[in-house]
RNA sequence: GGUCCCGUCGUCUAGUGGUCUAGGACGCCGGCCUCUCAAGCCGGUAACGCCAGUUCGAAUCUGGUCGGGACUGCCA
């Protein structure tokens, strides 16, 4: 039998990389099988969902690659793959059940029910003991799946191992609104029967509404799925990760400057690795070994530092080529404006420094500002190397060493800086320092000759000639 | 309260009865390198929740206990 997998995400806000996670193990799952995966959106929340997350779900995949076989926007064998456009669909599975007396119309009102679940509480049972089916038929109400009471549910989880429910503790949940529109449990069984779903992998959090899928599942005819239960991902206080976390939608990340396989590695590697001593590793390498089987049964804490690593590492095994074409866009989306190609040409020149730098492609801009424009030191820069003894010297002193070079390249600016060092006889921290929050605005700058080399001598000897003016008007 | 799940360094994990005085990675600390910041290199820190039991032998098996979590809706 083959794999098939689908995600089914409710459109309801941007994309958690909660989802995103499961998304990927499913992915890689179908990908490691042969088997297909399927995007289905699952917009029973009519008044919660929205085009614009559906969007951003697809957005989101597209960046990470994640391709899905068949679903909305590419199409397949069954339909929509919206729940929105089969609602009459689930409609005449739900009334087949009520008919075939396996569901029935609860006319029972909302406090009834509260005042029930109350007492079943101060019983100390299940707290559903009493939502059972009422002795009287109804033919108004919300549709409740009828529980079978004979016999416990067990299924095996590819995670978790056996998994055994009574039946007693599953409550005759509702499958179809007193408004006609089918709840989560009904949509989701329903489209998994159709549509030959083979595997569910999902999170923990779906664990106790598994078995009312099973029993679902079999009064509509359909063959159970073997189900997979995701450990869920958790914030650093160890709740289960949340908006209280902030960065929790994929869209952050998106924007926030990480590289996309950076993000599928990172993601990988939490409930799943790939071998004892690799953290580090292709989506090819992924989709060779992945097995849902080997994912860990434990809560993963999203842990923000070990993304910025795996970032900065895939930001440095970048091709150079790729690498300045990403931080173009996002130079030129700080500074407004696209670049001119001598601006481009002094960026090139220094790029492989910048990379080698870079954690966030979001934080280019700001390490390479001053090739494009004049950048005045920041206050702190400024009275942390400036406000010194002897800095107007090293700043002439440096100034008639560089007016007087033939050539402009690393190597003679080195070599005139270093000999300007033996003159004035100071070290290279003391006497370099000055010159780079001169020339970059900075303490913190890529390396000083290369910037120098880049940005050219005019500019250079101008800042140097402005900062020690400014020096000599305080 | 009830049902269910989980428990190896701060974090992600390797580990399926002996090769574990528990390995790797992030983080953190120290050092080297060094024009700043990174990167890189070297070293260090730190865990089998607890108690019984099974066994010649337990991180690995069993029971209990404690701790954490999810679910408990005409949301998904």
């Amino acid at each position: 039998m083959s794999v098939r997998v689908r995600i089914a995400p409710s459109p309801t806000g941007y994309v958690h990389v909660g989802n995103i996670r499961a998304a990927l193990f499913n992915w890689l799952y179908a990908r490691h099988t042969g088997g297909t995966f399927i995007l289905r959106i699952d917009d029973t929340d009519v008044e919660r969902s929205d085009v614009e997350y559906e969007d951003d779900i697809k957005a989101g995949l597209r960046w990470l690659g994640l391709d899905w076989d068949e679903g909305v926007d590419v199409g397949g064998p069954h339909g929509s793959y919206r729940q929105s456009d089969r609602f009459d669909h689930y409609r005449e599975v739900a009334h087949d059940l009520v008919a075939r007396g396996l569901a029935y119309h609860d006319p029972r009102s909302p406090e009834e029910l509260e005042e029930l679940r109350k007492v079943a509480q101060s019983e100390k049972r299940h707290p559903n003991y009493y939502i059972r089916r009422p002795d009287t038929p109804a033919t108004t109400g919300p549709i409740r799946f009828s529980v079978p009471q004979d016999a416990p549910v067990e299924f095996d989880d590819m995670v978790r191992g056996d998994m055994r429910f009574e039946a007693g503790a599953v409550d005759d949940f509702v499958i179809l609104r007193s408004d006609g529109v089918p709840t989560y449990h009904l949509a989701s069984v329903t489209d998994d029967v159709d549509y030959r779903i083979s595997h569910v992998a999902r999170g923990e959090d779906l664990l106790p509404s598994t078995p009312k899928h099973i029993l679902l599942t079999k009064a509509i005819g359909g063959s159970v799925p073997t189900y997979a239960h995701l450990p869920l991902l958790f914030g650093p206080d160890g709740k289960k990760l949340s908006k209280r976390h902030g960065d929790t939608s994929l869209r952050a990340y998106r924007e926030g400057g990480y590289l996309p396989q950076a993000m599928m590695n990172f993601l990988a590697t939490l409930g799943w690795s790939i071998g004892a001593d690799r953290t580090v590793f292709t989506v090819a390498e992924a989709i060779e070994s992945f097995d849902l089987v080997d994912v860990s049964k434990n809560p993963a804490v999203f842990d923000l530092d070990k993304l910025a690593w795996i970032n900065g590492e895939y930001i440095r095994a970048q091709d150079p080529e790729d690498f300045e074409a990403g931080a173009r866009t996002e130079i030129e989306r700080s500074m407004g404006r696209s670049l001119a190609a001598d601006d481009w040409e002094r960026f090139r020149s220094i790029s492989g420094l910048v990379q080698e730098r870079t954690k966030f492609m979001v934080d280019i801009p700001d390490q390479v500002r001053f090739l494009f424009e004049e950048v005045a030191a920041d206050d702190d820069s400024w009275a942390k190397v400036m406000d010194k003894e002897g800095v107007a010297e090293v700043l002439s002193a440096a100034s008639s060493r560089l007016s007087g070079l033939d050539t402009w390249d690393t190597e003679s600016i080195e070599g005139a800086l270093r000999g300007m060092l033996e003159d004035l006889e100071i070290g290279a921290r003391k006497g370099l320092q000055p010159l780079r929050v001169a020339v970059t605005g900075s303490v913190v700058s890529p390396p000083l000759f290369e910037s120098m080399a880049a940005l050219g001598s005019e500019s250079v000897l101008a800042r140097l000639d402005a900062a020690g003016r400014r020096l000599a008007g305080s």
